[in-house]
DNA sequence: ATGGTGGCGCGGCCA
């Protein structure tokens, strides 16, 4: 049996519940995580996405940030915070849902390179590289995905060299990838053969959609029991073509498994 | 053009 996990920062789901819905309804995914929900929990449409077939769980806050998770089957053991890290932005949720363990999260952006964002942003990824080391260890089946704000790589930047050492791209933030993926986590999207200037964000200027001027910044990471399991991954730039879309576009992972 | 767009919420922050 095929499963689909997701992932989609919708930057505001009151604004894109609209979209989201039918994306839904579109790709049956069976996972499906949000970043920057914005949306304070009593808020959350938990209502409108039970009548499309999935429950909620989530943690989020007014205007800034907020994760949710998206499911057909129940979450269990939920996780809102790094463990040590007191933070009142909602940007972590860890849920066990059909016996894989989920790691949905919402990186801090980090603004610019010595910036106090960025000292946090460094600072919390000390943090969730110890946590998720735990996670790894007690949870063969694990997913870990979201906006991770970081471009692993050259080839996930439209113009490396304008974006060299700049955030999102620097050594720091991808040096801290790479130890996720000493971890033993898959780029899920790098196990499979890619088209060139692939991303999943689009900044709303400059017509830079249009004109493919993107960044390789949300991400599915999985652990080694599930990338052999993963039979494809996959960006659907559908979304970002719509009307008042999302800066970014969802990232599918299929993988030959039964959730139960 | 040292800008541009979008969300939140109504001035300024964040991305």
């Amino acid at each position: 049996m095929k499963s689909k996990i997701t992932t989609w920062n919708v930057n505001s789901l009151k604004v894109r519940l609209p979209q989201a819905l039918d994306w839904l309804r579109q790709q049956q995914p069976d996972i499906l995580a949000l970043q920057e929900t914005k949306l304070p929990d009593p808020d959350f449409p938990t209502l409108d996405i039970a009548n499309a077939g999935y429950q909620s769980c989530f943690a989020g806050q007014k205007t800034y940030n907020g994760v949710a998770i998206l499911s057909r089957l129940p979450a269990s053991d939920l996780v809102t915070d790094l463990p040590g890290l007191d933070d009142p932005q909602r940007r972590v949720l860890g849920a066990t849902i059909g016996g894989v363990r989920v790691l949905n999260l919402y990186i801090p952006n980090g603004q610019a390179v010595g910036s106090d964002k960025y000292a946090y942003k460094l600072a919390w990824l000390e943090r969730l590289i110890a946590w998720v080391a735990r996670e790894c260890a007690a949870h063969p089946r694990l997913v870990m995905l979201g906006d991770f704000n970081i471009a692993p790589e050259d080839r996930d930047v439209h113009d490396p060299v304008a974006w060299a050492g700049q955030v999102l791209c620097s050594e720091p933030e991808r040096a801290a990838f790479r130890r996720l993926q000493d971890l033993g986590l898959k780029d899920a999207f790098r196990l499979f053969p890619q088209q060139d200037r692939s991303f999943t964000q689009w900044d709303y200027r400059a017509a830079a959609f249009r004109r493919n001027l993107g960044l390789r910044i949300d991400h599915i990471l999985v652990s080694p029991t599930l990338a052999a399991a993963c039979t494809a991954c996959w960006i659907d730039p559908a979304p970002r073509r719509l009307e008042r879309p999302s800066d970014h576009a969802p990232v599918i992972a299929e993988l030959n498994l039964d959730l139960n």
